[in-house]
DNA sequence: ACGGTATTTCTAGAATGATCGAAACAGACC
DNA sequence: GGTCTGTTTCGATCATTCTAGAAATACCGT
């Protein structure tokens, strides 16, 4: 994964609304959640909540699929998985410094 | 750690110039950086990581320790453990249904 | 086709964030 | 005290984000 992905995934992320989303999500485990439930337990207003799904889906750790008229969202533990595995491997090991042919900048 | 906690964390590090600053820390080891080697590694403009290396410091990612004139920053992992460690926690495990006292909303 | 439920798009306003130059401040050194 | 380097604050601008109401769309059942 790149930084510019990763920061990306961790802006997603960095917004209470969503985080509470994706926690949600995670939770309903791998039968997903509806977006009207996650509606009724979140208690926001649907265009809002539309809004920040977009944001999680477009970077890939959420994904949905119809149902007949509703919409179920699911979490995607692969991409969590990446974005954790960035964090531990370039942000939480002092011996990071790889081939910093142009990874300063 | 509390979900808005986490929130705060990430999306502090949720910007790509936040996240090389924080990621040449780490590289930097326990020697930690001076901000002005971070501007000349960056190439940013002083106010500007000024500005972001406080987002950092704010929610505690980054400590900072006096050396004469030059302010030399460090990567705080603890407070990066503890995040990777929500992470894992609430948002990796399909087992995440803690008490659901007032956990949903 | 009509009606109903589920969800998104549109639109807009307030708030926040990123960026940077200029000026101010902090501390060391002469 | 003056000056130099290192860093932050100030002020301004431009762009983005959050929020949500209203309208539009999607899909099903009849």
């Amino acid at each position: 994964m790149k930084l510019d992905d990763a920061a990306a995934h961790l802006e997603a992320l960095g917004n209470p609304t969503r985080l509470k989303i994706y926690r949600a999500l995670i939770r309903a485990g791998g039968a997903g959640l509806a977006v009207g439930r996650l509606q009724e337990k979140l208690k926001i207003a649907p265009s809002t909540l539309s809004h920040h799904i977009k944001a999680l889906v477009v970077v890939g750790l959420v994904t949905q699929v119809r149902d007949a008229t509703t919409l179920i969202c699911h979490a995607n533990y692969e991409v969590m998985r990446e974005l954790v595995g960035f964090l531990v491997a370039e942000c939480c090991t002092e011996s990071a410094e790889p081939t910093d042919t142009k990874t300063a900048a």
